[in-house]
RNA sequence: GCGUCCAUAGCUCAGCUGGAUAGAGCAACGGCCUUCUAAGCCGUAGGUCAGAGGUUCGAAUCCUCUUGGACGUACCA
């Protein structure tokens, strides 16, 4: 909540307190933060719009009349200096007076620089989030890149809220699954390696998890097999682990080769391999604490109907570990490393219930931290006619998108013959390829499934990241132009009492606002309040730049402010895409 | 069956703790480049906010039910 709207809260609540003890009556409010601030649905309207409803009880009198009351004290008040009002019905409508409000949030932004926009809310917080969790078995699809990409985002947003953020990733580097593509190598592999075939590592260990699907269609005893293969690993068998590090490596160093690509990092990893025997330990004294139970083969189970779930298993007959005993592993072993106020895992709305069971049983084992464990669920990624499909072929991969979508971007930059004008043409596709996929994928909540159409994601115009990157290009580029003309404009001072279009005052109540996003946008661990503001704000620019000369005016003090405005704007564009993951081009 | 989530324009999505005439983009149609990058700007058309009740001065938003969908309810992860 910005300065302007407090005092704005402060002059409504005082009015309506003033109205009330003149009738003699109680308004039934007791906090200027009561009073609901609301925008009127035109802009020239106001700035501000405050509804009657709530106080015709207590006044016992239409809405309507209680707004001309309120007007009448607003007109008796300090209100009536920074502002005008006037009443449509049952609303008071206030305008406030821009030039004041312009000056201050100008030089607050271009003063705060790129960290304007930061809060306090989280401050002292320490705040770990898991994000990514990448199979060795294959190499990254569009589901991982939206993971990824919220994962990514929500460590900056807290981060911008003052948090300490750690983000840990954690690779899945053991199990059945990881046994299948072993398997598959070991059987069909004939000694080829990535090198020998050219090809990109994750891939290469990818189509051999494929193999052993269409292998074990046709056999039943591929999956037997294995079983026996996850045994031989967890018991340390030496060929099974020489196997297993070199074919991990390749899909680890391919995957690294993504993140890379996407922009991607970590503060620290951790290993399956290494957290699940953590796991057992803590399943055995769970065993001997009488909160599990052993059955007769052996495997041990946890019953869940305290919470009104069923029984699930935490140990296999045969002594291995399963998804559950790891993550309780790897999440007691995160406690003791970097003690967390929170812990906000990143993972598919698929897995829910598993987050469920393993919160209960981490509170059933003492943990009193559980209670700061977060499942941040998100919706799947679908294709138009359907779901991807790994099996069918219908898998968007990583490293094709991003690829595809740089191609596309170079092309477009050939086409507008800004080759020579951009300098580097492949860092520059590849900067609008980030932009247009983190925008695609975030300007949408995370909670809600999502359609990924080829057609419409790879294309630059309209509400995506490359028209956003494309405004900061415009800006920058009269930025460039103003200061080479430096001379001309020196010793001339901005006057922000000549912003008098009512864009330029929709900006400046953009500018003012962007804080709020930043603040909802961690409060909800939503990262498209952000996209949305910012194409918000770039539309508005957009429409402003093209209707109004800046540079060009004939009236070099309103070239100068205009300037400055264009400036702020350009900063906070700037901090949005350092929040939502779109590269910043100076040139496009 | 039970649990979680979802349903807004032809399509993809916004819509803040309930507030004035529900907004964008794409697709369609029509305008605008001798001036700051046309990856742009402006306009036209397109809606029973799945349906029915309820709460409220007031509901896309909150509650209940119904319908439709996704996901889960694995000794997969």
């Amino acid at each position: 909540m910005t300065a302007l709207k407090k005092n704005w809260q402060e002059y409504i609540y005082n009015a309506i307190k003033n109205a009330a003890d003149k009738a003699g009556i109680d308004a039934g409010i007791d906090a200027p933060d009561s009073i609901i601030v609301g925008n009127p649905p035109k802009p020239g309207m106001g700035d501000f719009a405050f509804a009657m409803f709530p106080f015709a009880k207590a006044f016992r009198k239409a809405p309507q009349e209680i707004a001309a009351m309120v007007v009448s004290e607003l007109q008796n008040s300090p209100a009536a200096a920074s502002g005008s009002f006037t009443t449509a019905g049952p609303y008071v409508n206030v305008k406030i007076e821009i030039a004041a409000a312009a000056d201050e949030i100008l030089e607050t932004v271009l003063n705060k620089k790129e960290q304007y926009g930061n809060g306090e809310s989280l401050a002292g917080k320490k705040i770990m989030v898991e994000f990514s969790c990448p199979n060795t078995n294959k190499p990254l699809h569009l589901g991982h890149l939206r993971n990824d990409s919220i994962g990514a985002c929500i460590s900056r947003i807290l981060k911008a809220s003052g948090a300490d953020v750690m983000k840990v990733n954690l690779i899945n580097d053991r199990g059945i699954h990881i046994c299948k593509s072993m398997l598959a190598y070991k059987k069909f592999g004939e000694g080829s390696t990535p090198e020998s075939t050219g090809m990109k590592s994750d891939h290469f260990v990818g189509d051999y998890y494929v193999k052993f699907d269409r292998w074990a269609k046709e056999d039943d005893s591929a999956l037997a097999e294995a079983q026996k293969m996850l045994q031989d690993w967890e018991s340390g068998d030496e060929e099974t682990t020489r196997l297993w590090k070199m074919m991990n490596k390749w899909t680890i160093d391919g995957i690294e080769e993504t993140y890379k690509a996407t922009g991607i990092s970590f503060d620290k990893f951790y290993y399956e391999s290494n957290t699940y025997s953590g796991g057992k330990d803590e399943v055995m004294k769970g065993l001997d604490d009488g909160i599990f139970y052993k059955e007769e083969d052996n495997s041990i189970w946890v019953d869940l109907s305290d919470i009104n779930l069923d029984k699930k298993v935490l140990l296999r007959g045969d002594g291995t570990s399963l998804y559950m005993t790891q993550d309780l592993g790897t999440a007691i072993a995160r406690h003791g490393d970097w003690p967390f106020d929170q812990l906000i895992y990143v993972v598919g709305s698929e897995q829910q219930y598993h987050f469920r069971v393993l919160f209960h049983i981490l509170k059933k084992l003492g943990y009193r931290w559980a209670d700061d464990l977060k499942h941040l669920s998100y919706g799947m990624v679908n294709l138009p006619d359907g779901k991807m499909k790994s099996r069918e072929g219908t898998v968007v991969d990583a490293d094709d998108l991003v690829k595809q979508l740089a191609g596309l971007a170079r092309e477009e930059i050939e086409n507008k013959d800004r080759a020579g004008e951009v300098g580097d043409i492949d860092a520059t596709s590849h900067a609008i390829a980030l932009a247009a996929l983190n925008y695609y994928l975030l300007q949408v909540s995370p909670s809600k499934d999502m359609i990924f159409n080829p057609s419409e994601s790879l294309s630059f115009n309209g509400n995506t990241g490359p028209y956003l990157q494309y405004m900061g290009a415009r800006i920058s580029s009269m930025i460039r132009k103003f200061d080479e003309k430096h001379i001309e404009f020196e010793g001339i001072e901005a006057d922000t009492s000549l912003l008098k279009v009512e864009d330029e005052k929709e900006l400046i109540k953009m500018l003012i606002s962007y804080p709020e996003s930043v603040e909802q946008a961690a409060e909800e661990l939503n990262p498209s309040c952000i996209a949305s503001y910012l194409y918000d704000l770039a539309k508005i620019f957009s429409r402003f730049y093209h209707d109004n000369p800046v540079l060009n005016n004939k009236d070099k003090v309103v070239a100068v402010t205009r300037m400055k405005l264009s400036t702020a704007v350009l900063q906070v564009l700037k901090n949005g895409f350092d929040l939502i993951g779109i590269p910043f081009l100076e040139k496009m």
